[in-house]
RNA sequence: CGGGACGUAGCGCAGCUUGGUAGCGCGCAUCGUUCGGGACGAUGAGGUCGCCGGUUCAAAUCCGGCCGUCCCGACCA
């Protein structure tokens, strides 16, 4: 391509509304642009990049035996009603009706059209069977963010597997851990695998790969010592168990003015430190209050709390709920003695005794509280936040937290999805068994994004050599001499006949602007053709990455650049 | 959805307090001089001041409503 006829519509200064490196780099390098809240135009450098994207995804895909397809993004509203999920994704579906009246969901996922396609498969012997499409998904995000990194319009290579039994689930899903390790590789990012929360997938197992990065939003919690990975929705760790002094045959009440956090009663006279209070939390569940227990110091995590109970909507209970419930207000609640919501207790409250917490009545608290004596618990739950510095749950060397993308999400689904929407086969004994699912999903344009968070430096992007718009760059010194078109131009064409993707920059501008913009939109090799090179029969190699420079024989430089770039891939 | 900020030329911004001809830098066009790390001079083109309404002789500016965008939080694959 050349520079001087292709749309690069590069900019000086830097977006203002671009925070993310990567949503500020792309912008700025003519890779995209926005066109509303969460919804991007690629413009043709971007569109490279997407391409190369998929085609790598796309290779290692069919390496481990996908067929790809392509599924509508246009769907009926009835099939997301079978399976429930018209209700519990409501609130970032797009949906819109049709000339009959009909109502019609721009698909955010597609287990669900990919179990009623299979419904057509009927016997084990057909199994197993791996799908998967390139297509694009529609999310009502409340907050896109970030440029490419939360979108509500996006591109996913999302991949469906259909066998008979738990074991060939199990091999499909260890092929894809396996597919996404090198497809992360390859991309130039480097991708750990942590255990995640499977939300509203629903279904078994998960495992999420996280591009370490600050853009990120999800916290892993990891263990360096023995390699421990988990999404802290899902995280458990180890703390020092706490040894209670014995406390009295029943619970005191006592007055606590004006205390109505757990900082107010560990400061209170005759109050108690954090770790020896319980902490109340009233929440509705699916319409339902319940009673959230935990050690005063630990923060729930609320997705634990929806794991844990399978519930759809969630959310705290308004102080008027919470009132009628309990006849105090938040800063003076407790469980004890109450009878009639569900109550759910942290798991590190178990065997807990002589703690203080509130007592129901406005401005008192009890002491002298023992869990299991004194609190009717429904279920014991694993609700806290881990934090960095606790005991990993497999060695028991200290976490570290760090933030992170979600570049990908492979999900075991169990039969969810086949039992509401009828996908069976009948097995070798002829009965007639639910299809056992998986699905996979990488993001195209999120791993775009984190590609560049994890590789820019001050002046730009630096592309990984597998997924650049351009591998080379010849930046012609000056367009109006002779000899370095002449030299330019043949270097360009001894690329291009080669493969390699090679751009030209013959626009009549000042070297610096092309230096700058060069490294601006992060093409891995630059090579320099200008006369005061050429006096000498070289021209200068610029490594993006690097940033070496090396001089090339004129004669030798195509071939040179070939190798590197092969090597590079 | 809660909190905060912003909307004026392709991009980055000033002007608004105190109402009166819409400005600056970059970019763009033409010409000239330049040319190995974002040149210089000259002459130009380009704007429903987010939208609707109100006040006023007069609104980018004051008032009301709406829309949009970003950031923090909540939520989310």
């Amino acid at each position: 391509m050349r520079w001087s006829q292709a749309f690069i519509p590069t900019l000086r200064d830097d977006p203002t509304d671009a925070e993310a490196a990567s949503h500020r780099l792309l912008v700025r390098g003519g890779y995209m642009r926005q066109l509303m809240s969460g919804v991007y135009s690629l413009l043709p450098l971007g569109y490279r990049v997407r391409s190369k994207v998929i085609t790598i995804i796309r290779e290692e895909l069919n390496a481990i035996g996908g067929q790809e397809l392509l599924l509508p993004a246009l769907h009926p509203r009835e099939i997301w009603e079978q399976t429930g999920r018209a209700e519990s994704m409501a609130d970032i579906l797009f949906t819109l009706s049709d000339l009959r009246g009909g109502d019609a969901i721009l698909g955010p996922t597609h287990e669900e059209i990919f179990a009623t396609v299979a419904t057509e498969l009927t016997s084990y012997k057909q199994l197993p069977q791996l799908w998967y499409q390139i297509q694009t998904k529609f999310r009502d995000e409340a907050r896109p963010k970030s440029g490419l990194l939360r979108v509500r319009e996006f591109t996913m290579k999302d991949s469906y597997s259909f066998d008979v039994d738990d074991a060939g689930l199990d091999q499909q899903f260890d092929r894809h851990f396996a597919a996404y390790t090198r497809i992360f590789e390859r991309l130039g990012v480097t991708a750990v695998a942590v255990e995640a929360s499977s939300g509203a997938m629903g279904g078994s197992d998960s495992i999420e790969f996280i591009v370490p990065s600050p853009a990120g939003e999800d916290d892993i919690a990891h263990c360096p010592a023995c390699g421990y990975a988990a999404n802290v929705e899902r995280a458990s760790s180890t703390i020092p168990s706490f040894h209670d002094e014995p406390g009295p045959d029943q619970p005191e009440r006592f007055p606590t003015p004006g205390v109505h956090t757990i900082v107010d009663l560990e400061e209170f006279e005759g109050g108690a430190s954090a770790e020896r209070q319980i902490k109340t939390l009233v929440y509705v569940l699916d319409g339902e209050p319940t009673l959230v227990l935990l050690r005063g110091d630990h923060e729930l995590h609320e997705q634990k709390l929806q794991d844990g109970t399978g519930a759809i909507d969630i959310r705290p209970g308004q102080p008027d709920e919470i009132r009628e419930l309990l006849g105090a207000d938040a800063g003076s609640l407790g469980a004890v003695g109450v009878t009639g919501p569900r109550i759910l207790a942290d798991l590190q409250l178990a065997d807990r005794s002589n703690m203080v917490t509130g007592a129901n009545l406005d401005d008192h608290h009890l002491r002298g509280v023992d869990v299991g004596r004194d609190i009717a618990v429904t279920e014991w739950l694993d609700l806290r936040t881990v934090a960095a510095g606790e005991g990993c749950p497999q060695c028991g060397e200290p976490l570290e937290v760090f933030r992170g993308i979600e570049a990908g999400h492979i999900f075991k689904l169990g039969t969810k999805f086949s039992k509401a929407l009828g996908a069976t086969v009948l097995n070798a004994d002829g009965v007639p068994v639910p299809l056992v699912m998986g699905s996979y999903g990488i993001g195209v344009e999120r791993n775009m994004a984190a590609a560049v968070e994890m590789n820019h430096d001050d002046t730009g992007i630096i592309w990984p050599v597998s997924i650049a718009p351009y591998e080379v760059v010849i930046t012609a010194v000056k367009v109006d001499d002779e000899a370095t078109m002449t030299v330019a131009n043949r270097l360009y064409d001894d690329l291009n006949e080669a493969g390699i993707d090679v751009l030209i920059d013959d626009r009549n501008e000042r070297p610096g602007v092309k230096f700058n913009d060069a490294e601006l939109i992060g093409i891995p090799y630059r090579v320099t053709v200008g006369p005061r090179g050429l006096a000498s029969d070289i021209v200068e190699l610029a490594d993006r990455c690097t940033g070496e420079k090396s001089e090339l024989q004129i004669e030798a430089a195509a071939q040179e650049l070939v190798r590197i770039v092969t090597r590079a891939r």
